[in-house]
This record gives C-alpha cells, structure tokens and sequence, in this order.
DNA sequence: TGCTATTATGTAACCGGTTACAAACAAAGG
DNA sequence: CCTTTGTTTGTAACCGGTTACATAATAGCA
C-alpha cells in the first residue's frame, strides 16, 4: 500500500494525497476527508525511506554547538575527542544532507540566532539543564553528545563509561595489584561520572579500598602537587586509572618528575583512546570511545527526531574496547 | 557525488558502479580496478536512504526469540509487558518490509532453523550470554529487547530503570516516607537489576535504611509469605516500590487480605505502565516504559546493523515516565 | 456578468540507488 | 571459421515518496 493506490482509491493524484500526509494548507476540507477516510481505512504507513530520501532536495541546517572552552581547542585537523566526534559528525551530514555550522554555547542564547535551524547538537561535559530547557522551550530539537543530565528528558549520546571503568580495575585486580587510584575531572561532566561510579563500585565489589583525586583538567594545572600530595599520603600507587587520556598522559609526565618508571612501578590506563596516545612514551594503555559513532549515531537520532520518526528521548551508550598498550602491565 | 557521477568519471554505466559496489562477480577485474579508483578518489558514501528504498525487492527476515515461559504467557490481543513490545516489533516490521516469526528461544539452539535469517530479536530478561555467543559465534546479527548482559558487547534496547527507580524513590521522600520497601523479582534479569540499583542508591543517598525483598515473578508463587514476614520483621512500610506492575497488584492483593489499605496504609509504586493497572483497584501508580517503542527501536536497530550502517554495539535506554494513580499518595 | 486573484488539483520530474533484460563481447567446441 | 555458451556491460524501469510548475476551479469584486 503506498500513496499511489490511496490515489487512486481515493480518486485523487498521489501530490494531493502527499499534500494530506503533510498537513500542506492548500487543499480543500472535503477532499482532505475523503483522502484521510481511505488513508485509515487502508491503515497507510508511509516508507520512511522512500519519504528521506525524497525530502533530500531540502537540506537540514544543524548547529554544532560547543562550549566556549572546547572550541577554543577545537581544531579539526588533530585528533582529539571532540575533534573525532565533530568529524564524525560531518561526514554523516554529508550522506544525508544536513548542513552543520560549528557554534559557541553561549551562556545567554539567542533564539534570533536559531532563525532557520533544524536542530542543535549538544557537544561536551559542560552543557547544562538550562541549555536543555532553552531549546526545549523555544521548539528546536535536540541530542546531547557526550553529555547525560538524569534530570531532564532529552536524547543523547554517551560512551558506556561504568562498564568501561569496570573493566579497567577488573583487569588491573586480575593483574594482582590492590592499590588503584582514580584520577578524574570534574564530576558534572557526565562521562567522568560515570567513570568515577563504575570505578568506585568495582573497587568496593572486590573489596579493595578506592582513593580518588580531582584534577582541574578544564585549565590543565600543574599536577605536580596533586601527585606530591598522593605520594606522601596514599605512597606509590601500584595502578593509576585516570578520567581521560590527557589526565592519564599528564599524570605520566608528572610521575617521571619525580623518578617513578611507567609501567615498571605504576601501571596507567586512560580513557578514550585518542590518537596521541598511540605515540606516547610509554603508548598509551586506554578505553578506546568510538568517537567518530558517537557524532555520526547523535546526528542520525537528530534526524530521526526532527523527521519526526520517534517520539521518546533515548540515551545511547557506546561500548568501549580496552586497548593494552606499553603503559600498563 | 553519487552513482551517476561516478559513472560518468570512470566511462561506465550505473548499473556497473553498482555491482561493483556490491562486490557482484560479473565485473572484469579491468573495470573493477578503474571503477574503485574513482569511488576512492572521490570518497564516495552511499545514499543509505536511497539503497534501502531501492533494494525494496528483498524483504529481511527476522526472528523475535522468545523464552518458554514468556512464550507461554504471550498473548498479542492482551496489553501485557512483552506483547507490546512484540506488537511494536510487529508494526516497525510492516514499515520496513521484515517478515518477523515469534520463535521460541530453545537451550539447545539449533544452526539449521535459522536458514535464510537475516537476525534475530533477543526478547526478555532471560537471555544470557550463551546465547549471545551463539548468534556471534553463527554470525547471525542480534539486538537484545529488555535485558542487558555488561560482559558481552551486544547491542541493546532497555528502560532507564535507574533513573526510574530513583524518580519513585525520591516522590515518595517528597510524601514525607522514609520507611520504603523495595519488592524485586530475579536480578539476573537487567530490568530488575537496574531498577534495584536505583533504589538503593537513592535511599543511602537520602540517608534511608533501604530494605528489600525478593519475589519469584516467574511463577507469580503466593506473595503471603513475603509480606507476612515483611510486617512480623519490619513492621507496616509507609511505601513500596515494586520491580514492575504485576508484582505491584499482586502486593496491593495480598496487603488487603491483611487489611491493610492502598493508599491510605501503605502508597504502591510499579514499574512498566502496562494497561491493567490502569483498571486495578485502586488504579496503580508506575512507572511507564514506552514498551512498542521498545521493539521499534530494537528492529530499527537490527536493521540498521543488517544493513552494515552501524558497526560498534551500542546500549539504548528508553526514558521513563512517572505515572501518578490511585495506589499512591 | 466579466475579469482578476486566489486556491485546489494534477502532471511529471526528481531523490539515488537496484536489477531485469538485452546486447555486446570473449572463450570454447566442432 | 562458425556456432554455442558464458561473461561483461548498458539501458531503462522501478522503489515510494516530494515538489516545481501548469492548469482548473473557485472566490472576490466592480
């Protein structure tokens, strides 16, 4: 059953039944009633393939909108995280026909701003509720990337952190160390969170004892008194699990200041699996995030939602894949 | 770029660049190599909207795997828990041209009926790793429906029963109760797991003493027992949080025979939204899981994998939705 | 009533692929 | 060398929608 056959059972042609399907305002209320009477007789579902593929030849324009700090550190051409994800972004726009305009997350938004925009993606740990009711008051779809708020319902997209977090402690237990500290960023960044629980309850599920630091890595301070002060009262550390791979490569670089060998004294494992980690000395062992699905997979549900194909808010969680490499035994 | 421009830079024809995008073998290796060049040269994606709408010809086959005992109980006329999931299989099959079989999920799982399958819907929380293997090791294409498994990656449709358990526990805090029971079914099943987890961390959180009992929903035993050694032991509950709707009723039963009311007594929160407890007496407050969307989303997500559009497994959770009724205050 | 502005409807091209069928070409057999 | 068979390639129809444009119908107004 497509729109041909209701045509024709509804003795109309197939534009005026597409002009039903749509609410388009140009058609006459009685053919309108004949139309819908055949439409739900018929029970009509239209293809939703068969519907994208046509409505190809108006593009969607999409805000990716960042906060003021991760632009500033944005730059397509290396191969951070969010580098990754923005990438991962365009090229689904380019198969699909969306138009994506990199943006500043300003704290003050201007709905004046969003004149003719489709949808916004969400990037990054620093969006907060309010950004969320902002959109959702002035009608703009929505997916949030990398970024999971419990109190609002919203789509979004995230990295499966406890299990990858669980993973990484399961792993160092198996390797008969019992002395793991986590340092991590920021807990109102979801991601870290998530990574900070999956820590904490594998830690208490083996019995062991967790001991956590917070390191600013917003302004990448100095970790120098961060490591100090663990030294002198938790001692040397048989592992380390850090919030991210720049955390972990940080706390690497410090370690070495103060003469203790990667990974002959400390094992280190990060998180996310960026590109530089691959070339540090020692390379770096790490959680890798498909960064690249994380911005394709929040740009197709944007779609879907803007198509209107589904109606309730989905999180999606990406499985990480734990990666060995020379910084952990 | 599409196929036709392909076509025109290598000096072929459309259906060639097709077939070689297809990997059919009636294509000179000559044209082959020339056509390839030019797809790579001009990094060529294709349409996925557009293949799915032309490759219209050949349905998928599916099947929805179900254990016995949920077999058993699985009527679609009625409005249970896993028939509407099963009936949002269903629909989203009739959209997108997939034959779906409702099949039992046997211990001994056998290669030879899955003859000509395209994939398969994992359904209810009784599916466990082995099976999981099983399909990965036949390399037939899964999606779990109602349960998640963290040790393999597979991908999978749930209900946010964390963030759910959390927002039933915290409305009944905000009613001023602090004495909240937590009745669960089997945790090996994810739903329940999850939905237990939540409970209890909202309670330590609120500083409450969480206390909870097990129920053995598989075979709806008698709930006397439990409730009776429940008032002996703990004394009358201000509140009970439920695993999910039925096992919710049967509480609020059993608590009548032992004269005490709902909600005036005790307030009763359960879990799914399915339509009885609607029409119970007193009608039941829940938590809603949009359950056809449920199987929708698993199907769009078994197709999209089927059709090689998403490689990395994925976790999808469904947002939940209080629902406010008699049975609480 | 006649003329114009507006609204309603239909026709046909198009979105970007797949594939049935026909034709051209190459290899094999007598 | 001609016929037969098998392999490559191209043409055109098709999947099920949307929409630009043309035309028909209606409404508005002098």
């Amino acid at each position: 059953m497509n729109i041909r056959e209701i045509a024709k059972k509804a003795d109309v042609s197939i534009a005026t039944v597409s002009r039903v399907l749509n609410d388009s305002k140009n058609v006459s209320p009685s053919t309108r009633e004949k139309v819908l009477k055949i439409l739900k007789k018929y029970r009509f579902e239209m293809d939703p393939w068969a519907k994208r593929l046509a409505s190809k030849r108006n593009v969607t324009h999409i805000f990716i909108m960042v906060s003021k700090r991760i632009l500033k550190t944005l730059d397509l051409k290396d191969k951070e995280f969010y580098s990754m994800v923005v990438k991962g972004i365009q090229n689904t726009a380019k198969v699909n026909r969306s138009i994506t305009t990199i943006v500043e997350m300003e704290t003050n938004l201007d709905e004046k701003k969003l004149k003719g925009i489709d949808g916004v993606l969400l990037v990054g740990g620093d969006t907060t509720a309010e950004h969320v009711r902002f959109f959702k008051r002035i009608g703009v779809p929505q997916v949030l990337v990398d970024q999971y708020i419990p109190t609002v319902k919203v789509d979004c997209v995230v990295s499966n952190g406890y299990d990858g977090a669980s993973y990484a402690v399961k792993y160092l237990i198996s390797q008969g160390f019992k002395k793991i500290v986590h340092i991590h960023g920021f807990l109102n960044h979801f991601g870290f969170k998530d990574r900070y629980v999956g820590y904490m309850t594998t830690m208490e599920q083996n019995n062991l004892l967790p001991k956590t630091y917070e390191y600013n890595d917003e302004v990448m301070e100095d970790m120098k008194p961060l490591v100090e002060k663990m030294l002198n009262v938790y001692g040397v550390p048989e592992a380390i699990f850090a919030s991210n791979d720049p955390i972990a490569m940080k706390v690497i670089e410090t370690l070495k200041t103060f003469h203790i060998k990667v990974p002959e004294d400390v094992s280190v494992i990060g998180f996310d699996g960026i590109e530089k980690g691959k070339y540090f000395n020692p390379p770096l062992s790490t959680l890798r995030v498909p960064m690249q699905e994380m911005g394709s997979l929040a740009l197709k549900r944007l779609l879907d939602i803007v198509y209107g194909q589904d109606v309730y808010p989905v999180r999606i969680s990406l499985f990480t894949e734990f990666i060995k490499r020379g910084s952990s035994i």
